[in-house]
DNA sequence: GATGGTTGGGTTTTT
DNA sequence: CCCAACCATC
């Protein structure tokens, strides 16, 4: 009926290709889309074309005359935003699309604070920490503040002081709020309110925002400023939010203000979905989002056009087991297709074997492309083993997020030098780069500049560009080599003013003699590492050159650092490279593939042992779960193995309890079948996927069983006394002694709850919890 | 202040 | 295992 009724009145604005399109969504999917005024919610199930609505959607409300302008829409990344919109240039036309905004919050949000920097106090060219830095800024400080640092550790501070952040807790708040101070206290932690003061001060003088920083200031902002506020709730009159499940307070209190006006907003998300936890995602956004507009009208995406049957219903039938979710069926027409399937390995490097094997397989008999492949696991470490072999049986592949190009050494280094030449406040790239490369001003002469610098209110490099002045005590061979540091700063930076970012980094590499530097280190990991500047270098062009296209060119350096401080490894993805794709289940929402591996299906490792103190957290580790299975659009094939390498030794693993959840009628456990009798050490040497297998090749097998005679042997788990173990029936104990030789060692465990057990090494499956006491 | 070697500590997920 | 931080030496 309303798509009748609207198609009629609105016909000859739309074009052709847009109500075909249309015209193929189910009725859900066209509600939704044609909702024009006042909030709405779509809670979309996994694959049920939330994209496409919200795609259709934006389109639409251009043909009825809504400004490009006037439409604001988040995404959870910038690959998606990119994505959405050049969609919608293909439906409308690129001269209204690209008068979209369309990003990130923290990228949409940076853009405006750098607009409206200055009465936040902030200079236009503020720099953004990502998360280094700021865990950097957080040591020194902690080292200034004479602090222990076993008990202030730089890492749980700074997620601390993000969590304040994302839940709008200033320095002031903190200190009015004594259950934060009493929590702190009891945590040994009393200086941590003057920390986190400590820690704003020095990204206030550096001239800096961390990531979180870049939402805190946009509620400020708008708090602070009714004009600023009235500014942009009449720009944007239409505000949609991709992933709402994953937005966070902060994000929250953004959008509700900018909704204010019009009450325009739509939000999509799947509180199936919610595995953002850690960084803030409050999933009551979305399960609460009818108290905010009770106006609202919510649409409920349920048929899912991606998954097999099975798929479907194996997911369904884990996520019941979650207590707190919005009542939804998601459903399939598609055809059953094949259970899920379930593979019991010996070790890591067997499990990397069998999904490169089984790949190779299902290449052979069904024409798939690698790029229909993807294997997912819950830590980026899990990568290595199956990297391994997949590059032994020659299939290329892409491993997606870990350590991001732009945060390798060698590219910060660089980068720093960029950044300082733009914002010669920050204090992180100043650090960093002092000596390097290497030209003689040690930690000494840094800490008495920073003592300096703080002293006097001013940021290290005022400190150092005014060093005689400020009387420090540095000996004038050093000040010379520091005003050479200052007077190369500044040449490039006024070297910066007329050129572009290209010429200027090019020119920054020249004069720094950085290249010279690698150049003279000759080792394998120094030709790496000028392969990796020389790759920065050419982004910068492929960047000042991308520009040349814009209507709005702006090929500063400043406009590309800014571009990159919140670009993420999938911004750069090359699509087409004909590549099997890893990355963590995190990374993988949003996407799909034909084949889905899952690795890793163990406990102590998926779910998280970090995560299963909480109801939450364990039910955020089953919704993980539910987002990896959902992703394979024809096969899921879950993988564990008995034995797995972490940090060096060789420890025992179980399956994890995931894999029992799946109802049975959508499973294949072939391997309780085939192995269910024995389980001892002493049978590791068979190969038990090899042998239920016969399409797995007999090179493989000869791998697999070479192997196994290292697996014997490495079996041995190095214990001390002292380490807390798990083990499979007596669960978890110390070790009080060890003894016997090499082949035959003797621990007594005393198990927290079945008491006193002494065991041999050579059997016993024990996996080490803690090294240390 | 640089360098090289040792040790101890740490792995969840990321804009 | 892999890194960073620390220490001892030059």
């Amino acid at each position: 009926m309303i798509l009748k009724y609207l198609l009629i009145i609105n016909f000859t604005f739309m074009n052709e290709n847009l109500i075909n399109n249309i015209n193929e969504l189910n009725h859900a999917q066209k509600e939704a889309t044609f909702h024009k005024d006042g909030p709405l919610i779509i809670i979309a199930g996994a694959g049920s074309g939330k994209t496409r609505v919200l795609t259709y959607r934006i389109a639409y409300l251009m043909t009825q005359g809504i400004d490009a302008f006037s439409i604001l829409a988040l995404t959870f990344t910038n690959k998606a935003a990119r994505e959405m919109k050049h969609r919608i240039s293909s439906l409308v036309g690129d001269d209204e699309a690209k008068n979209l905004w369309m990003g990130t919050f923290h990228s949409v949000f940076a853009k405006i604070l750098r607009i409206e920097a200055e009465k936040l106090g902030f200079p236009k060219n503020f720099t953004i920490y990502d998360t280094q830095d700021s865990e950097r800024l957080i040591k020194s400080i902690i080292k200034e503040m004479n602090l222990n640092k076993d008990l202030y550790k730089s890492k749980q501070i700074r997620n601390r002081i993000s969590s304040f952040k994302n839940n709008l807790i200033t320095v002031n708040s903190y200190f009015n709020n004594s259950d934060l101070i009493e929590s702190d206290h009891i945590a040994h932690r009393p200086r941590m309110g003057d920390l986190y003061k400590n820690y704003v001060e020095r990204c206030f003088k550096s001239s800096a925002m961390d990531f979180d920083d870049l939402l805190l200031k946009t509620n400020e902002l708008l708090n602070k400023f009714p004009s600023v506020l009235a500014k942009y709730q009449n720009i944007f009159k239409y505000i949609l939010v991709d992933e709402y499940q994953d937005t966070n307070h902060s994000q929250y209190l953004i959008v509700k203000m900018l909704s204010d006006k019009f009450h325009n907003i739509c939000v999509v998300g799947d509180d199936s979905q919610s595995i953002y936890s850690f960084r803030g995602a409050n999933i009551n956004n979305i399960l609460n989002f009818k108290k905010d507009y009770p106006e609202v009208v919510t649409y409920k995406l349920e048929q899912n056009y991606r998954s097999t049957k099975n798929i479907v219903n194996a997911a369904n039938s884990i996520i019941k087991y979650n207590k707190s979710r919005l009542e939804k069926n998601l459903w399939t027409s598609n055809s059953d297709g094949e259970k899920i399937n379930v593979r019991k390995l010996n070790t890591d490097s067997d499990e990397g074997r069998f999904i490169s094997d089984s790949i190779i397989n299902m290449k052979m008999e069904n024409q798939y492309m690698n790029t229909d492949f993807a294997i997912l696991y819950r830590t980026n470490a899990q990568s290595r083993a199956i990297e391994d072999a997949l590059r032994n049986n020659g299939i290329s592949y892409k491993v997606y997020g870990g350590l991001s190009f732009y945060q390798r050494k060698e590219i910060k280094d660089v980068l720093a030098y960029l950044r300082l030449i733009i914002n010669k406040n920050d204090e992180e790239s100043f650090k960093r780069i002092l000596n390097y490369p290497s030209r003689g001003i040690g930690q000494t002469t840094l800490n008495k500049l920073i003592v300096a610098a703080n002293y006097n209110n001013i940021s290290i490099f005022e400190a150092a560009n005014n060093i005689s002045k400020l009387e420090i005590p540095i000996t004038n061979k050093t000040i010379i080599k520091i005003r050479d540091f200052i007077t190369l700063i500044k040449s490039l930076s006024i070297y910066n003013n007329s050129s572009n970012a290209y010429e200027t980094a090019k020119e920054t590499l020249i004069r720094t003699k950085i290249i010279n530097d690698l150049k003279n280190d000759g080792t394998p990991e120094g030709i790496s590492k000028i392969e990796n500047v020389e790759e920065l270098i050419n982004g910068i062009r492929d960047f000042t050159e991308s520009q040349i296209d814009l209507v709005k060119k702006d090929t500063s350096l400043t406009n590309y650092l800014e571009d990159i401080a919140l670009a993420t490894d999938f911004d750069n993805k090359n699509i087409d490279s004909n590549s099997v794709s890893l990355m963590t289940i995190h990374l993988s929402k949003g996407l799909e593939f034909p084949i889905v591996f899952l690795a890793g299906m163990e406990e102590d490792l998926f779910p998280s042992p970090l995560n299963l103190d909480t109801r939450s957290g364990l039910e955020e580790e089953r919704r993980l779960f539910y987002v990896g299975l959902t992703r394979a659009m024809k096969k899921a094939i879950l993988t564990f193995s008995c034995f797995r390498y972490r940090w060096g030794n060789l420890n025992s693993c179980e399956p994890s309890r995931f894999i029992s959840e799946i109802d049975d009628e959508f499973v294949n456990k072939k391997y309780n079948i085939d192995n269910s009798i024995n389980k001892p050490i002493k049978k590791i040497g068979i190969i038990e996927n090899s042998i239920n297998n016969p399409s797995i090749s007999k090179l493989s097998k000869l791998r697999s069983i070479q192997r196994k005679s290292n697996s014997l042997s490495l079996n041995k788990i190095s214990l001390k006394e002292g380490y807390k173990v798990k083990h499979h029936k007596f669960g978890v104990g110390e070790v009080i002694k060890i003894e016997g030789n090499k082949n035959d060692q003797r621990a007594t465990i005393k198990f927290n709850q079945k008491g006193i057990k002494k065991l041999l090494l050579n059997f016993a499956k024990l996996s080490i919890i803690k090294k240390t006491l």
